[in-house]
DNA sequence: ACTATTAAAAGGTCTGACCATAGAATTGAT
DNA sequence: ATCAATTCTATGGTCAGACCTTTTAATAGT
């Protein structure tokens, strides 16, 4: 007979996955400070006694991660890197386009955070933060008087972004950031084709501007929430629009 | 002598980054569709002419993406997954730790999120959203006249997260899962010693699911930005009194 | 028809070799 | 002594092939 043991299922991890998970602790915790270079690979190896195989593995993953990073050559090897705002960009790019997030969608939850980053910003801007944002707007009506459409474009996200970095709270600023990298590769340009429609724009900045300038947080979320909702409203309009042209085209 | 040819630094991308990319392309493009399988790392070598370990390497990148995942065994292999909010949240757990963000940040970014969300959760909830919040919200009141404390922190993070659930923004909804995540690590547990203190919270989500039923999308916003802005304010004066134990503790 | 055994198909791991790259060390001419 | 060209070497990148482990299909036996 055999005895019941009522064994939870064993799990098999590998190894692979083990020296990546100690790794990575090591370096969350700080025992890894950034800039510190890992063993090689051969040595890492006999350590931890698996083939090299396997480290190369372990290492790829906290590479994916962000954690580490690995140059070739004599005094290459892999050293620990401070962890970025790159790897929840590039997570959330994959998630809009794996899950076709729709762009109104994603605007949605631009609308959602900026505002309150305006205040924010407001509060916490330094000197550098108002020069950057004049600067970004600058380029804004460059762009805009030359007709250059996707520099105008450019700017105007740079400049949303760079209201939330003012606001100090860097996972706002990595939301954002991410967010804005989606917003570039799919947004149709024909909503900044008229004049009258960049200038509206480049107006709201002002105001923003002012607000944030001003430190009164109440305003700057106030005129940003404004702000965004007149961009998604024009957005919906647009698409609505290209849908039109589209069913009409299709219909002659 | 020699021509001056002007040449970019030439790239030399490694084996697994290409097959990689290649395969993530065609999963986020649709090529491979969720569910499909890949074929076995032997035949992917022969395919893309590459050795076994390349194609491993190129695998472990797309598992460590949430693009993929790998089963041993025979009719094992790699099968094409839809990128989930998972990675996101992976990511922004690593952020947080790796970047020492501060709980009162991760807090004032949820801050920021959560009354747009409201607002949209007031506008788009459907009647199993309302089921699902109320279920919670029996938990959260359980758990309170249990004195438990850990039961009651957990309860009180998913009825956050639900409200934002049922805003249908799937962005919104990624970001809030990835910070409450975060927040239940880090959050110190005598914020809730008091019975009252528990009352309070009980009673804000109650105003605000009211909110939200009732579709009135303003008054679900206001209510949950006095919630959140309120607990804030607890953390803070609870961590200000703890820090005023510990030196108290120290000098004596 | 059911159960036990065996076989096969897949990923997981290891070994050891060799290639490619980048910086260090050496050499040699001025 | 200085600088430029050359050579060397430490490191990651790639490959080939073997073997182990896990899972399930196929088979044999009752």
């Amino acid at each position: 007979m055999s005895a019941i043991l009522d064994l939870a299922p064993v799990s098999v991890p590998k190894a692979a996955d083990v020296l990546s998970a100690i790794l990575r602790e090591k370096i969350l915790t700080g025992q890894l400070a950034p800039g510190q270079p890992l063993p090689n690979e051969r040595d890492l190896g006999t350590q931890a006694g698996l083939s090299r195989a396997s480290v190369r593995e372990a290492l790829r993953i906290l590479e994916g991660e962000g954690l580490i990073a690995t140059r070739t050559g004599r005094n290459g090897g892999s050293e620990v890197l401070r962890p970025s705002s790159a790897s929840i960009e590039k997570s959330v790019g994959i998630f809009i386009r794996g899950q076709r997030i729709r762009l109104e969608a994603v605007l949605e939850a631009r609308a959602a955070i900026e505002p309150p980053s305006a205040r924010f910003a407001a509060l916490h801007r330094s000197e550098e933060d108002l020069a950057a944002l004049e600067q970004i707007h600058a380029r804004l009506e460059q762009t805009s008087a030359n007709d250059d459409i996707p520099g105008f474009l450019r700017a105007n996200l740079d400049w949303h972004v760079q209201v939330v970095r003012a606001s100090r709270n860097e996972l706002l600023i990595a939301f954002i950031t991410a967010m804005s990298q989606s917003v570039y590769e799919t947004t149709d340009l024909e909503g900044f084709n008229s004049t009258q429609s960049r200038k509206d724009v480049a107006l709201a900045h002002r105001k923003v501007m002012e607000a944030i300038a001003a430190q009164d947080g109440d305003a700057a979320a106030r005129r940003m929430g404004r702000h965004v909702g007149a961009y998604i409203d024009d957005v919906a309009k647009t698409q609505t629009k290209q849908a039109a042209g589209a069913a009409a085209a299709k219909e002659s």
